[in-house]
Order: C-alpha cells, then structure tokens, then sequence
DNA sequence: GTGGCTGCAAAATGTTTGCACGGAT
DNA sequence: ATCCGTGCAAACATTTTGCAGCCAC
C-alpha cells in the first residue's frame, strides 16, 4: 500500500507549510539538512512530487528558473518580479480570466496564469539608482 | 557593433519560421543539422535567444519540458496536450484575461497564460481504447 | 584588421533513477 | 516478514560558458 508515514516525508510537508515564500526544491531541501543532515536531496524531490499529486503542497512552474512549491492548494494566481525573482501571490480578483469555449475541440482542463513585471521593493531601488 | 548576419543566423531564423509545431531548440537544431552536420547546438542556442531578444521570433515557456520557440510574434496564447505534449495557438478570443490593478503595488508588464487540457486527437484515441 | 560569432567540449543547472539497505506497517 | 521509502551516486535533460580560431564587416 501507499503512502508511509516516514520522518522525511513529515519533514519536507512540515517544512513546506512553514515556508512562505514559494521555496525551490534546493531551498527545501537546505532547510531540512540544516537539522537533519542525513536527509538526501532524491528524497526532498521524491516527496514534494508525491504531496504535491495528492494535493497537500502545490507545485509552481515558473518561467525562469526551478519550480516552486506552495503551501497554499487554493487556487490563486502568482506574479514573478523579474528583478529580484521573487514569486508573490496575486491578490484575490487581481486578475480575472474568462474561457469562451472556443477551443476548437480542445478540453480545457487547467489554466496556469503568470503575471510578469515589478515588485514594490525593486521599484523602489531602480528610483533611487540613478 | 552586434547583429552580424552569419549563416547560421539566417539558417536559425529561417527553419523556425518554416516550423509552425511550436519545436524546441533540439528539434530546431536537428532540422539545421540534417542539412549543415557542422553547425553547433549551442550557436542554435545562442541565436534562438538572441533573435528572442530583438523580438524576431518568441520563446514560450511551457510548464512541462523544455521551451519551445514560436515564429509567431503577435500576442496569442497556448493550449498544451497533456497526453502527447503538442502546443497549439488558442484561438483569437478562447481566453480574455481582465486585470483589475489590485496588485498591492506590483507593476504588471506581461501576462503569461497556459491552457492545459486534451487535445481532439487525443480525445479521440482515448475514447477508442476502451 | 578586428571584434563579434562559431564549434567544440566541458560545466552548470535542475531533476530523476538504479540499487542495496533499512524501517514502517 | 513484507515491501515501500531512503541514501547515495550516477544518469539524465536542458542550457550556458570558456576558449581558440574564423569570418563578416
């Protein structure tokens, strides 16, 4: 049967959870050698695909650079701040889609929406850079 | 001064607006190569983003697997097959996208969206396979 | 002539996999 | 006792880079 209870697999979901800010694989995988330094990284990624297909985490592709990973499963949209590379999540009713159905045959089953541009913060040091 | 008009350029530019598959760079360089054994997969790398960065041709990040490149410039998104992993233009209007500017002060520049869903070949080989 | 461009190979990046052992059930 | 999950290293996939020579300008 599936899904063993496994420190390791405990770890990876608790640390997840407990990082706010869209962490990569390697930076989950830091985080949990940091107190655990027998942890392999196939591990960390073993299990993040794993919680992330039965739904506990959710996996963020991104454009540029590796994937992320979410503690929020609630669906909401991301933007990445090209500076800086930060992900951040778009307020609710920051952007609104609308599909018409007019896919020409096609089922739409999910849709994944960037929005690219300027965080607050490396706003404000390019202002100041000149 | 930049921008040397080499033939491997032109043979870069060229074979992606004569593939209208959305390819990746291998498939790209296996087109060129198949005519030209002696031209290198990383000038077709190193000509794929720059004639991206002048705009001549589009990089589209896909969620799953390698980018593809795109000889049409104009703004349209994608719809990618989950089944064969082939990507298709969304028709003009099958997707309408409304941004509120509630975005806690981050600055929008460029919206990416991605339609995951089946595609009518797929449907088809699906249903028959029962 | 010269500086950008190329080919080649090597490195870098991000992720998956094979295998023998160990631990949760 | 089973057999899923783990650690390790090696493989893999994709892309970038260092460098010496080359060619479009």
């Amino acid at each position: 049967m599936n899904n063993r209870n496994t420190i390791q697999r405990q770890l990876v979901l608790e640390t997840v959870r407990s990082m706010h800010s869209h962490p990569d694989a390697d930076q989950i995988y830091s985080a949990i050698v940091k107190d655990h330094p027998h942890v392999s990284k196939a591990t960390v990624y073993r299990n993040l695909n794993l919680l992330a297909e039965q739904g506990q985490i959710k996996k963020v592709n991104v454009s540029e650079g590796a994937d992320r990973f979410d503690f929020r499963t609630d669906k909401h949209h991301h933007m990445r701040c090209r500076e800086c590379g930060r992900l951040w999540d778009a307020p609710d009713g920051a952007a609104n889609i609308t599909l018409t159905g007019n896919t020409g045959g096609f089922s739409v089953e999910d849709v994944r929406i960037e929005l690219v541009g300027t965080c607050p913060d490396c706003k404000r040091n390019k202002n100041s850079e000149v």
